[in-house]
DNA sequence: AAGTGGTCTAGACCACCCG
DNA sequence: GGGTGGTCTAGACCACTTT
């Protein structure tokens, strides 16, 4: 269980980010990696399509695969990361909050959005976010039980997402995002630092497994002006 | 230059369009499909790893692939899609204003965000569109010369994309996006029905042509309550 | 003409799921 | 154990870019 295409996908990935490569420059060719790490192409083309859809690379018809910018604080951002992650990489301090860590009784918005019935209870962790010790973001989050038997406060506390993965073993394999404005409720103005503020950055996620079930549903909630969002697009078809 | 996998691609998404596999159904299998399209099984891989990456399916190790919610009003909104083409899909009645359409100097922000030279001009388009007769959108366009050496109004009125990729044979391969809420500018107030509203989301994005070549910038400025963005984004690594 | 990536093939072995 | 998708191989031909 060794994947090379994986292997060699992140050794590249580390000597770009470490700048072996840099932004213009050319890979070696396929028939050189090829030779480098005696395998066959179509592996070595694997890696490459993994660094393409990742943003790292540029393949160029009878040119070869040229490395583009891909800004390292932007990056993490777009799809599936964590927030704990996220943070990390740009440096922030972050602190997090725990208000409520429970297994409740769903209402009908979520029970639509977790296709759960109404005798059906998920867990609910509601959580606020200090950004340079700024309360700026509201996290609630709805779990699915069954795939989440149990929850404390301490994993709560840092990456649930860490804990899913690696104790749970859960395979997070896809997920919807989506982003609107809103005006904010009682609860915002509860639990946020919205100040002057009467708009809310609203950020639905719906999170499945790599059985195509879905688990969790979060709703994100973030002022305004604390609110970035990037993302990278690749035009396939 | 029929690109087999491309076809197959296409078929299967259709007949998911038009309901011959429905929701939570699972395709033939890659073995099954590789017999009826008379090709390699690699072949079929490819054309289902693309409806996977499009969020069409999601293959299930040692069972198949199950077909997979996909709003459609939500979907192409991500990535790499012309507003005429969203517009069409979601059968909103649009009316696109071209306000300006200028070969001009660029101002410092412009030429650092298109990395042009102070003497190169580039291409201006000031466009609004009105979504059921309110004005709640401003794009600013910018595009390199030499890539678009000519652009005419009635272009800008219809779909520059349309006109770039068809007469032009331009090949646009990737964005990058980047959503923040700001504060309306004075030509924001000018030219959108901004009512009471304080805020203005702005999508600033950056094509790239298949060299990796920046071509284009544009701003798209949206009355909150009139903006939404949504995402598909798979764990790929 | 030589080098590059894009497509395609016909096999092979493996890990996983289910009856 | 039979079916499924995931990985890997060693070739082949093509379209494109560069010299």
């Amino acid at each position: 269980m060794k994947m090379k295409y994986l292997l060699i996908y992140q050794e590249l990935v580390e000597q770009i980010e470490e700048g072996d490569w840099t932004v213009n420059q050319y890979l070696p060719s396929e028939h050189e990696l090829k030779n480098y790490y005696q395998t066959s192409r179509e592996t070595i083309r694997k890696a490459l399509n993994l660094l393409s859809q990742n943003g790292y690379i540029q393949k160029v018809r009878g040119k070869g695969s040229v490395v583009i910018e891909r800004n390292k604080f932007d990056f993490p951002v777009s799809g599936l990361v964590s927030f704990q992650e996220l943070a990390e990489k740009m440096n922030q301090e972050v602190e997090t909050i725990v208000h409520d860590l429970n297994y409740v009784e769903t209402d009908r918005l979520v029970r639509k959005y977790l296709q759960v019935k109404p005798e059906e209870k998920v867990w609910r962790v509601i959580r606020t976010r200090d950004l340079a010790s700024e309360r700026v973001i509201l996290d609630k989050d709805y779990f699915i039980e069954g795939f989440v038997p149990m929850l404390t406060k301490s994993v709560c506390q840092g990456s649930i997402y860490a804990y899913l993965e690696g104790e749970l073993g859960l395979k997070i394999s896809f997920a919807k995002k989506e982003i609107t404005v809103e005006e904010p409720t009682v609860e915002d103005r509860e639990l946020l630092q919205l100040d002057g503020f009467d708009n809310i950055v609203v950020i639905r996620n719906f999170v499945y497994l790599d059985n195509a079930q879905l688990f969790q549903y979060t709703e994100s909630r973030h002022r305004p002006d604390r609110f970035r969002f990037v993302d990278f697009a690749r035009r396939h078809k």
